[in-house]
RNA sequence: CGCGGGAUGGAGCAGUUCGGUAGCUCGUCGGGCUCAUAACCCGGAGGUCGGUGGUUCAAAUCCACCUCCCGCAACCA
């Protein structure tokens, strides 16, 4: 009989900076499920990759002088490297740079085109040229707008200037498929998980109704060009959402794997990313009438206290650093471990060197080691034969196993990594209360307990044999070490269906005379510090430190008055937006400010602030604005610069 | 009324589909054991399950309204 085939892919990454624990995760995620799949007898093909083309790519390699060629070839080899020290058994690395993806997307983009899906049509809208991005109006921190209410300019979240662009461009006709997805969603209930994404996807994009999506671009030359039009630039979705398609062949001479493995199984992503691969992913394979993947599964993130991670903020924590002092087994259980299905994980020193310590080094290395100690102390490092259960204790036992395996496999399906640990941890701690409940050192004293104390014996080296069968897929050090130090050589006593035979245990001969510990144990305050030390603050990108020098000239250009706060109110479909009157003395004038995050309106009413009475007056949401007024930021939050109450309302600053 | 998620002992979470003794990990207090990596095992204390109202013999769980937090809204897993 033919293996039942297996495709599983992670999303394929973008080099523009060091990929961090985040793609470590979901790598991680794809290969334990890789790994178990083949353990169970799949023909599993496990795919991921890089996404080298676009226009910040093309910056990038610009800024250090060297050819984008040559800059994602060095990229995909650090990648590489990452991969390979985290053990990932990935069959194919596939980069968006390879010939053969090329071609296959010219062929995919000249196919769609032909067949009217694609048209040649005009971009308009406000683009950063930093930013690398086009923006709608909403999306906008603050929009400019002529006397007739006409929007004139704006400024981008990133706080840079967007303006108004005009470009030609192919565009892909998504409503077209809009009915035919949704009847598919409907169809299909655990295409997307978890499900609440998949309401989030309908009721957001798909029934508002779908706009024609832009495809190509004129405005970079970093990318596969359109074969009819050259001057055009195949855009981010067909090219890499493809990936997943012509990394097995697709449009090839060859469709061979392409037959073999598609559709894919699992297309693992985080959730940022679902709605590319819940919708435009899709609709793109409908219209090259190829079968849909099965699942797609948009897994949290690994989150700090104080939120996303992100280099500024000082707290990202590269895979590298952990393992190289923890070891890969640390990581890649506590990022399966601690990041639940669906929902963010918390990632803190503390968390990540206690759970190392409580389930690694105390529950499970610690019961390893007990028991090899037994053996080699009582039975000379011979481990007993298996004569079936001597008691309601062992069928406890046992069932313990039976049922934890069982919550282990469904687990695995569903892709909750968490709750299949849960069930081996389950099996380890019973195994560790079994010893306690049969106290062997009492049973040793009495030669006439011989029997019953080699049966205890069998049942816990028996124990510890699933347990590291189970952990295989995660853990790619631990049981490895187990086997060894139990001598455990067969193969066929490593595999999973060797469990369902409890007590079928062989041993190659003697134990190890000194048990070594498979998992060390750390001590807290020291590892916690030293890994508070690896996430100290990057530089921030544009420090203020490090703005333009000024002379004394250009200071002088800035008025400053003191002004009393007299009214003050939210600006509507605004969050961060006051609208505040102040006193300046002489005059009052109304200014639009960004502080509502930090400040309610009442609260300021009455306050004496700082306010640069020169700027140009702007218009923000509607709302004219005539001045600024000072505040101090840390972080997110934003404090009014105070000034002694007995200053006079208009009194100059300098 | 943009969409979605959440609120459960000190911390982090499960339980909510199909109402019926509130469970797990960590912390804390006490006990046990000595095979083991100062580890392992047992027990106690600690919660009016965000609020209000409703349905019911019975609500963390169903219904209505409200409060507060957090994500997302064209490319950071």
């Amino acid at each position: 009989m033919e293996k039942p085939t297996y495709y599983i892919t992670t999303p394929i990454y973008y080099p523009s900076g060091k990929l961090h624990i985040g793609n470590a995760y979901t790598t991680i995620a794809c290969d334990v499920t890789a790994r178990y799949k083949r353990m169970r007898g799949y023909d599993v093909y496990y795919l991921t990759g890089a996404d080298e083309h676009g226009q910040k790519i093309e910056q990038k390699a610009d800024e250090m002088g060297i050819s984008p060629q040559k800059y994602v070839d060095d990229m995909a080899d650090s990648m590489k490297a990452l991969w390979s020290l985290l053990e990932i058994t990935h069959d194919q690395f596939i980069r968006t740079t390879d010939e053969g993806h090329k071609i296959a997307i010219q062929k995919i983009f000249d196919r769609l085109y032909e067949q009217g899906d694609i048209y040649l049509g005009e971009y308009e809208g406000w683009y950063s040229v930093q930013d690398e991005e086009f923006f709608t109006e909403t999306q906008l921190e603050e929009v400019y707008k002529d006397e007739a209410g006409n929007m004139i300019g704006g400024v981008a979240p990133s706080g840079h200037e967007v303006e108004l662009i005009k470009e030609e461009s192919y565009f892909f006709r998504m409503s077209k498929y809009a009915a035919r997805l949704e009847k598919y969603y409907e169809d299909n209930p655990g295409f997307i998980q978890p499900e609440a994404r998949r309401n989030e996807m309908l009721n957001n994009f798909i029934r508002p109704g779908l706009e024609d999506l832009a495809v190509s671009r004129t405005t970079f030359d970093w990318g596969i060009s359109v074969k009819s039009n050259p001057k055009h630039v195949v855009y981010v979705w067909i090219d890499a959402l493809c990936n997943y398609i012509t990394a097995l062949g697709y449009t090839s001479d060859d469709e061979g794997m392409f037959e073999r493995y598609w559709p894919a199984d699992v297309h693992m992503i985080g959730k940022e990313i679902v709605r590319f691969h819940a919708i435009y992913w899709p609709i793109m394979l409908m219209a090259l009438d190829l079968p849909l993947p099965k699942k797609i599964v948009g897994h949290g993130w690994l989150v700090m206290k104080d939120g996303k991670m992100s280099k500024s903020k000082g707290n990202v924590i590269y895979p590298e650093m952990v393992v190289e002092r923890y070891g890969l087994d640390a990581l890649r259980y506590y990022l399966m471990r601690e990041v639940p299905f669906g929902s963010d994980g918390v990632f803190t020193p503390e968390a990540f060197v206690n759970r190392t310590n409580y389930d690694l080094a105390n529950d499970l290395g610690n019961l390893v080691n007990r028991t090899i100690s037994m053996i080699n102390k009582y039975f000379e490092g011979e481990l007993p034969a298996y004569g079936g259960h001597g008691g309601p204790l062992d069928e406890n036992l046992e069932q313990t196993v039976y049922d934890n395996v069982k919550l282990y496999e469904e687990g695995m399906e569903e892709m909750e990594f968490n709750k299949s640990l849960r069930a081996v941890w389950t099996i380890i701690s019973r195994t560790n209360k079994y010893i306690d409940e049969t106290a062997p050192w009492i049973l040793a004293k009495d030669d006439s307990e011989r029997d019953a104390l080699g049966n205890v014996m069998i049942h816990l080296a028996e124990n510890i044999r699933i347990i590291a069968i189970l952990l295989k897929p995660y853990l790619t050090h631990g049981p490895e070490e187990i086997f060894r130090q139990m001598n455990i050589t067969d193969p066929e006593q490593q595999t999973f269906d060797s469990i369902m035979d409890y007590g079928s245990i062989k041993t190659a001969g003697r134990m190890v005379e000194k048990p070594k510990p498979i998992y060390p144990r750390l001590d807290v305050e020291e590892e916690v510090a030293h890994i508070k030390g690896l996430m100290t603050p990057e530089e921030p990108e544009e420090p203020a430190s490090e703005a333009a020098e000024i002379t004394i000239d250009d200071f002088d250009k800035v008025e400053m008055k003191v002004a009393t706060v007299i009214n003050a109110e939210g600006v509507k479909k605004a969050d961060k937006l006051l609208k505040i009157q102040v006193d300046l003395g002489e005059e009052k004038r109304q200014i639009i400010s960004g502080i509502r995050e930090s400040y309610e309106p009442e609260e300021i009413i009455g306050k004496k602030v700082l306010v640069v009475t020169n700027l140009k007056p702007v218009k923000l949401k509607g709302e004219m604005s005539e001045g600024m007024i000072l505040t101090a930021e840390k972080g997110k939050h934003l404090t009014l610069i105070s000034v002694p109450s007995g200053i006079e309302n208009g009194s100059i600053v300098k």
